[in-house]
DNA sequence: TAGAGTTCGTACAGCGCCTAAACATACTCG
DNA sequence: CGAGTATGTTTAGGCGCTGTACGAACTCTA
């Protein structure tokens, strides 16, 4: 938290000294941020925008240039009197990366550049409980494999690649500990995917909980949030949640964080898998939502599982309204919990629950507005994701150049 | 949060360009940190755990010495051959801070010392929800007054001034929103402590909710923490939760964060206060308990509310064991969905919580073992709070000297 | 069309901070 | 008492930011 911690990196850092060094990454990130976030500026509206000297911008953007991360645009944002400025901007093919997502329902793979755009995506369906985890990651392995291949002839360099599982993390050894709906326990998906990687992977891989990839993946390419402090709760068989503030991700201090799924809601409930009673997973899942709309037509899991459901709502079919209206009474009390336990102002709906949310949305607010106690001061804004399904696989392709954004020079010094 | 914030700084720092004065303010809390937290040591063996050089380890070593904040204590530690060096110690009284707790049932203030003694402490108790908010603060400007002469006595310069309350801060504004229990709404504490003080404070003052601040001393102060990272849970009327993940502790995005005290635990529960009902407070809150035992001929809160409850607990009454268990169910639940969503392997609990722990640990573990769903893998701590009602103020006296900690050459500054 | 005014980007000296190596100091061991 | 070792300080060097100065490029005005 102070320090929130980035996937892959080992979650308490040991005190290090800094030297001008760092002050040089510092600064280089400051730049490189602003100039992707602030659009095509010049090196002159940076030193104003940063409060670094020209001279230090100037000396920062050759080494950002010289690392294909920024390109020169130009004279196109001349602001009237003077010497025009030349613009720059983040260039888009400077990096990418793979993104990963082995959920319940299938396999998503995505390569993403450094714009954010998805330049290659490629998914494999079917329920994946029926199949071993051995077979399921020498399939992941194969399409990363391809995807890879595919960046390279795109001439995007691979950064790192990132990986999204539906389950407890642990963040040190790189192992996903339990994921309850797929059944795998103990699994070192990183390890085994390079293994039944047919090439080799010249990038960092890794390993985080989908929730937290996809709050990571909403926090990149999600409309534009008003802040950078929420959360996202994501949707599927099982609920997730992913913690941002201030711009970072909060996972816990051994990455088991956002289980939000296994919040009680229903003391006297149904009975869990995790073994306690009344979770929220229980009662606003996508399998409760289902059986209590009396969809029993279509596959359990997936984008295909929600149609028929939709199809339903939207003729008005009153079974079905009031088994999304109950899963946003529950999930009021989840969302009720976290704005009170982290103080966010806004909430994302993802997964599945983002195409309910018309449904989910004024029951879920009903509950909120009594059960939060902030609510008078800070209004709570609760919307449903942009990115939809594909958060979780943008956000692990993501990972990896977040860390890229955060200190660009590493590049320029493996070039070298 | 890394981002964590700090009380009293605003939430969302602006992006800041590095230069060499900040790695130097770096360097210098890591030496000061080297020193005040791994006994006394060399110059050398303060090199070689921070990883800085001996030389300007010295010369950080000289300005922390002008600064009074750190004094040679001659070569005790020798370490048998070559040349012994010469110990540093953290100088206890080369700051101090006041802390300042407002509560329901009385006014605490401490003198605390650099090196956590507790030079100074006065309590005034009393219902405080029969006084106004101005006779309060005024009372409470007075005995920071005294407690800053106090100081000042004992040759210690006060750096700073803490307060805590029970309620929802805003930090930016130093208001304090909302505070249930005691009747206030938007209370703009510090100013108007400024406005009562006969004195002029020549220091920060900071304001934030007493969770928050038991949680910082127990950091600080609390027996040896296994780790950085753990929740406190504060019992009072109502219940609060402090989260210090990593060292920093976690407030939210605007200061209303930690409040586990309307968790629903049981939908169909009591109405609460918040207008919600089956909140967390209902059921574990001093109230309550005090009610289910049957207590009545005691004041309703403070330490002496509960020493009827724990003379009947120990002499065995059933209906005062029957209701502590009730609470430590209900708080079970709290502290599992607190370790499912923060991830934290200690809670630590506080206030009145402290005291009944005996009779409320083994409910409250069988709940969590229950309900939490990385237990396996990551056991949970559960533990009294060493500081007792005291981790508020002590806590609310370690945040200035934190800020302190964190960059310790802004006192030389102020001297020269 | 030419000159004044303005802004942009770069070059250069200066300063602060860290590192590395050398040196003086102080103690133990044989 | 000298060799060996660890401590603390001194000095030269490198690096990064700042401030100033200067050439470049463009607009405005006469």
């Amino acid at each position: 938290m102070s320090t929130g911690s980035t996937p892959g990196s080992p979650a308490r850092p040991t005190p290090r000294p800094t030297d001008q060094a760092d002050v040089r990454r510092h600064n280089a990130a400051l730049v490189l941020g602003c100039v992707s976030s602030s659009g095509p500026l010049s090196r002159a509206r940076v030193a104003a925008h940063t409060g670094l000297t020209r001279a230090t911008v100037g000396t920062i953007v050759d080494e950002l240039l010289a690392a294909g991360l920024v390109s020169e645009q130009g004279t196109r944002s001349a602001s009237g009197i003077g010497r025009p400025g030349t613009d720059l901007v983040l260039r888009p093919d400077g990096a990418a990366s793979v993104g990963l997502e082995i959920n319940v329902d299938g396999i998503v793979v995505a390569v993403v550049d450094l714009g954010g755009t998805v330049r290659h995506r490629a998914a494999r369906s079917g329920d994946l409980r029926d199949r071993t985890a051995a077979a399921v990651l020498r399939s992941a392995a194969h399409m990363v494999d391809d995807a890879v291949a595919v960046a390279y002839d795109l001439g995007l360099p691979v950064r790192g690649i990132g990986v999204a599982v539906p389950g407890l993390v642990d963040l040190g050894e790189q192992v996903l500990r339990l994921a309850p709906n797929l059944g795998w326990t103990d699994v070192a998906v990183v390890e085994r995917l390079r293994f039944y990687a047919v090439t080799h992977w010249p990038c960092p891989v890794v390993l985080d909980n989908e929730a937290n990839l996809a709050a990571l993946g909403e926090l990149w390419r999600g409309g534009h949030l008003s802040t950078d402090s929420f959360v996202l709760v994501n949707g599927d068989v099982g609920v997730g949640a992913g913690v941002v503030l201030d711009g970072a991700l909060h996972r816990g201090s051994r990455g088991f964080g956002g289980e939000l799924g296994h919040l009680t809601v229903a003391p006297e409930g149904p009975d869990c898998r995790c073994g306690a009673r009344g979770c929220l997973e229980q009662v606003a899942g996508l399998d409760f939502i289902l059986r209590q709309a009396g969809v029993r037509d279509a596959p359990r899991t997936g984008e295909d599982a929600v149609t028929p459901l939709l199809t339903r709502l939207r003729r008005g079919d009153e079974r079905a309204i009031a088994a999304v209206r109950q899963a946003g009474e529950a999930l009021g009390v989840g969302v009720a919990a976290l704005v009170n336990l982290f103080d966010v102002d806004t909430v994302v709906l993802g997964g599945v629950f983002a195409p309910l949310f018309p449904w989910l949305d004024e029951p879920l607010q009903a509950v909120v507005r009594r059960r939060v106690l902030s609510a008078a001061w800070a209004p709570l804004t609760v919307r449903p994701s942009d990115l939809g399904r594909d958060a979780a696989v943008i956000g692990a392709a993501y990972a990896p150049l977040r860390d890229l954004l955060a200190d660009p020079l590493t590049v320029v010094e493996e070039s070298a």
